[in-house]
DNA sequence: CAGGGATGCGACAATGTGTCGCAAGATACG
DNA sequence: CGTATCTTGCGACACATTGTCGCATCCCTG
């Protein structure tokens, strides 16, 4: 079927998100770098791609424009962690057909990897239910937190919220990493 | 010079940057609503627009199509005080080349209007904070809105949040960069 | 050992949310 | 046209969640 290409170097994050795809018929394949992404598509184009910006050290907006010669009728959604309208205008601009901040389901993606490239903009697209906004909030928060090594301090300095809040917050909620 | 074309329903802010632009050596001119920014445009196609999104009742996404029809040469650059990725996305989609959140200064819209077909990709550190939770609640919440064609009840549905809050969460504007 | 964070937690006021209810518009349909 | 079904704005109010302060540990690191 459709032949995606998921670049993210997050190890974990990327095989689920080539499970996921795979799991619902696309012919999913992971690249954890640009490098390996680039050889990859240059090699056997592939008909969609799902892209992170925060590929290490170099934006993944830098990998539109090669990825989209290697494989010009390429559908590319950007995702992020890092989300901003800057960068979003910029992914846009650039060639990628859609933007999604991080914490996003995996329908919404095949929302956008699914039609055809033609009437992307109208697209009505079927009931699938979105993140509810404290799920979202949820995954948000453990994110962060993660990539702060769990520093309750600093994780709240970066969400903008109060330390108090954040240690309600996850006082309610068990979980653990 | 330049002929400009501002498109905001804000009286005052319009006047304001068109006095602006005009003291910059642009042929600037101010419309109120859609219509009468079409009818101008039609008279006499301007070599770049100001568009404001938030247009009393429609949404000023619907105007770039027609306004591109109108001078399809012509720079259209988005403004909105109630700035969204998922508008963003849509905005570039649709042909605007530039997309600010208010308030904005003047000299933002002025590096996308005067020079050339702006090459001012290349150089931008990109914020590398994550999203505050609010503002990717605010993201969410304006996806799955657009997503659902504006309707409010059904947007509070699919969030699993209560209608009354959703109302009150979009009658406020907080939301910044 | 001192200084600078990070944490957990109590207490309170300021806000925000869950609910109800109601009156107006929209629509759809026979 | 009339009616049933939705959607929307908004007031009210009890209840829940935050924003803040303050403190008493711990933990590092110079």
């Amino acid at each position: 079927m459709n032949d995606v290409l998921v670049i993210d170097d997050d190890e974990t994050f990327n095989a689920v998100l080539v499970r996921a795809l795979a799991r619902r018929g696309f012919a999913a394949r992971g690249a954890l770098d640009a490098e390996a992404a680039l050889t990859m598509a240059r090699e056997k184009p592939p008909e969609a791609v799902v892209l992170d910006l925060n590929l290490g050290s170099l934006s993944g907006l830098a990998l539109i424009k090669p990825l989209l010669e290697a494989s010009p009728s390429c559908r590319i959604v950007v995702l992020t962690g890092y989300a901003s309208i800057a960068t979003a205008v910029e992914a846009i601009k650039l060639g990628a057909v859609q933007y999604f901040a991080k914490p996003v389901e995996v329908e919404a993606i095949l929302a956008t990897l699914g039609p055809e490239p033609a009437n992307a903009t109208k697209s009505f697209s079927p009931p699938y239910d979105p993140l509810s906004v404290e799920r979202l909030e949820w995954e948000h928060i453990q994110r962060v937190l993660r990539e702060h090594g769990g520093n309750i301090s600093a994780t709240a300095r970066a969400l903008k919220m109060h330390r108090r809040t954040l240690q309600r917050k996850l006082a309610k909620k068990p979980v653990k990493l």
